[in-house]
DNA sequence: GATAATGCAGAGGTTACCTCACTATGTGGT
DNA sequence: ACCACATAGTGAGGTAACCTCTGCATTATC
């Protein structure tokens, strides 16, 4: 198969077999503690966000669309997120004090001791869906998707062909 | 920023991100043609296995069970695919010769024709997902995925916490 | 020929998104 | 004070891309 890699195709081929096997993996690694993988990706970014500030018990808490920027989603999937986190009772709504339109959002209690009880054994499990790779491999692999990542955007299509016909 | 990039969670996230950047960018590069990338990665995937053999003027034609593990989904998923596809006339479905069970997928000349179409269009477009990328990036990343695919299963967890339990 | 395995499809469910329309609120102009 | 407009979140409703469970043919095996 020498190295065929130039083409696109495959390379997207590439990128969804990797991505479904991780979902995977973490599917299995999260439904002991009966957490979807974008459950646990909101749960760690709101933690994340409450442990910036070290001072206020209660962390500023961050704004749904904050949120919804973080996870690249749109503010409306946000809502059902945190819909399914708040019913589980690991994240609260607050009312904004300055901007009464805005929530914000802070892990509970039993919020935080999950997410800390998850990266706890995921980094004990040593079982990383990434831990069959070199650690430069690792590191390559995160900065080219960094790369990637970084030009979501591009000046000449901003949003074409939003409308998109179904026909079935 | 350093290069905290020794975190998986954080290489998850990079990989989330980049996968659906690639997802949105293809949806809008195959819209104009009435195709949702996963049904391209099916019709690809046919028309590729029908070029292999050169002679035959309807090619062999895959097996449905082959076009799912060849996509990486179960069976009855690529069921779907097919019936949309068969839907619009771009695929076809056929008698196994010796294996009456068996269905052979093939693509009909409009899919053979479309198939060709998007990859050439593609080809002009240069506009890929991954055109940010410098070549040895594109050549690393494909290395680095293909690594983290080759080792789908592990013989410690084949598959356990089948049972999901759902509370709400 | 009975029994087990295989290949596919029907039924129905889930996750992770999306857009559109609406309300409540904030902001700036006149 | 008032209006226009933007912004924050959400209800309603939809789609893509999966899945499992089950049923039904059709081999393959004993």
């Amino acid at each position: 198969m020498t190295n065929a890699s130039a083409d696109p195709a495959a390379l997207g081929d590439l990128m969804h077999a990797a991505f479904r096997g991780l979902r995977k993996r973490w599917m299995h690694q999260l439904a002991p503690f009966d957490l979807t993988p974008h459950q646990f990706r909101a749960l760690n970014a709101v933690g994340r966000a409450g442990e910036v500030l070290p001072g206020s018990d209660e962390g500023p808490g961050l704004r749904l669309k904050e949120l919804a920027e973080l996870l690249r989603i749109a503010p409306r999937s946000a809502t059902e997120v945190v819909d399914q986190l708040a019913l589980k009772g690991l994240m609260e709504r607050a009312a904004h004090p300055s901007d009464r339109r805005a929530t914000l959002l802070s892990l509970t209690v039993e919020g935080d001791q999950l997410r800390k009880q998850v990266l706890a054994d995921r980094k004990r499990e040593a079982d990383e869906f990434f831990s069959v790779l070199q650690p430069a491999d690792r590191t390559e692999l995160a900065r080219i998707l960094g790369e990637l990542d970084a030009e979501p955007e591009r000046p000449g299509c901003p949003d074409r062909s939003r409308g998109r016909r179904r026909r079935s």
